[in-house]
Order: C-alpha cells, then structure tokens, then sequence
DNA sequence: GCACCCGTACTCGGATAAATATTGTCCGAGTCTGAAAGG
DNA sequence: CCTTTCAGACTCGGACAATATTTATCCGAGTACGGGTGC
C-alpha cells in the first residue's frame, strides 16, 4: 500500500505554485521542467485539482495554471483525495454480520489520519519552508 | 491508494482463529473454505505469518496452522504489517535539500494511524465481538 | 485607425500503450502420522 | 509383539499466469492572444 506518485507530483507542485507564483500563471511546461516530470502525465494530474477547485486553468497564447484565491485554506487532505479519490483504504470482501469489526477499526486508524491531514493546510507548509 | 485483498484475508483469518480453536490446529483447506477463498493463495499469507512469529505450521497427516501462546498480545499492526511490509506510505521522488516537508508531514499522520492500529489488539477485537 | 482573419501557444480530454503490483494457480519436495505388513 | 515400510495429508516455496492499477504517451479539438492585412 503506498500513495502513488501522482499524489507525490500533485503535493509539490501545489507547493512550488504558493511559494513561486501565488498570483502569476504559469505554464504546465515550466511546471514539469521544473520537476523533471513528464509534461503530459503532469497536465492530467493538474486537471484533477483543476476539477476539485484548487487551481485554475487559462487557455490561451499565455495561459497555464495558477492558484485559485481560496489557496491558504487547502488541506493536505484535499490534494490526496482529489488524486487519490475519497475511497476508504479498506474493504472488507465478506459480508458477515452488519458491519464487519475489522472494517470498523481500520476505518477508525484511517480517519486519525485524515484529521491530522485535514488539520495541515498549505498555508502552514508553506510557512514552515521560510 | 488500499490495503490488498491479502490483508482482508490475514486479519479475518487471525480473527477466525481466535474465535474458534485458540489452541487446536486447523488446516488450510477448512480455513479457505469457511471464507471461501483460494486455499493455495491463502497459504501463502498464512506462511507470511508464519514467518512474522503470530502463528505456526505443523507438518504431516494431523497438520496444519495454529495461534501461538502470544496471540492475545498480537496488534492489528502486527498481522497489517506482516502482509503489506514495513515500508512507509510515501516516497518523494525528488531530491531537494535536507528532508522534504512533505514528505516529513505525510509520514506524521501516517504514526497516528499506526499508533492507533498498535493500541489494537486482536484480544481487544475478540471482546468486542462477544 | 479599425475590423477581420489567422497562426501560435496553450489547455482539455479521450484512446492507447507500457510498466508494475496484486491476485491467484500449479507443481515438486519435504515431513509427520497412522496403519498395514512382516518377522 | 515389535519393527519396518508405505500411503495419505499436510506444509513449504518457487515458478508461472491472469488481472488490475499506475504511469505515461499520443493525438485531435477547442480557445484565447497577438500580429498582420485590407479597407
């Protein structure tokens, strides 16, 4: 089990944009350059932070992606389950019972998780860099 | 991001274990069945667990697995770990200074699931399910 | 000077391919048990 | 009655196959900017 490395892509490159560019828009070529990323790989993970509202894009001559306003407030979470999705790390295959205890308590580790990354937004990050 | 199919079957089988026979011995095929599940596959979590020290192996006619005395002490992370590795849930692919902050914040909420899932034992699991 | 057209640089999104991880099967070798065979 | 042998039931572990997921590429379509052309 491991956080693919579209999650790893997506987390430094919200991080690169608020430290280099909070207003400025910048083009996914300089982005994946920047990175040593493939361009076309990255354009795909960015249209998912596109579509869960953290960033924008502008077509165009001199378009790109850029910070949406709302960027201090975006958690660690957000960008994981925008890449990851919002699936429960467990599925218990068997149905015994109404609610499997094991899904129960699995469940319950992941969600100490998540607050902790629900809890950590980039604003923090950001200022823990400087 | 999921916890493998094999996890599911090493953690309902521990827990099928402690239910049943906490010191007789059972053998593969009785446990595939009763979750219904490939026996050949199956035995090759169990032999992981073997080799994590939670359960033995008796060869021959009246073989098969069975708990060892410390059963009662063996955490969910324990059986999770024996199956998914040891191997922390993210990797930065980059290399940029010292320590990446990323990197550094993911494994933290990674530790407060961790603690949670040690704190868990299958004696707990059992009691609750009584 | 103004309106129009068109090329360029970019995003967007689907189709497809390659690489890797997971899940599962098959089979040969070793090991213990219990029972049968022989003395 | 005692020993030996042998078949059965199981574990162990490696090699292999099927499937799912992740990672990545390619390409066609749409969109905005900016410069050029004609009026």
């Amino acid at each position: 089990m491991k956080y693919s490395r579209a999650t790893d892509y997506a987390l430094h490159t919200m991080l690169f944009l608020v430290q280099a560019t909070p207003k400025e828009t910048m083009s996914v070529h300089k982005l994946a350059e920047r990175h040593d990323v493939s361009p076309t790989y990255l354009s795909k993970i960015l249209t998912k932070l596109v579509k869960a509202g953290m960033i924008e894009s502008l077509p165009g001559m001199s378009g790109g992606y850029k910070l949406k306003s709302n960027w201090a407030d975006i958690s660690f979470l957000d960008v994981i389950q925008a890449i990851e999705g919002t699936a429960s790390l467990f599925d218990c295959s068997f149905d015994h019972g109404p609610q499997c205890p094991i899904q129960r308590i699995v469940l319950q580790g992941e969600s100490k998780m998540e607050s902790y990354f629900k809890s950590m937004t980039l604003a923090d990050l950001a200022k823990e860099i400087k």
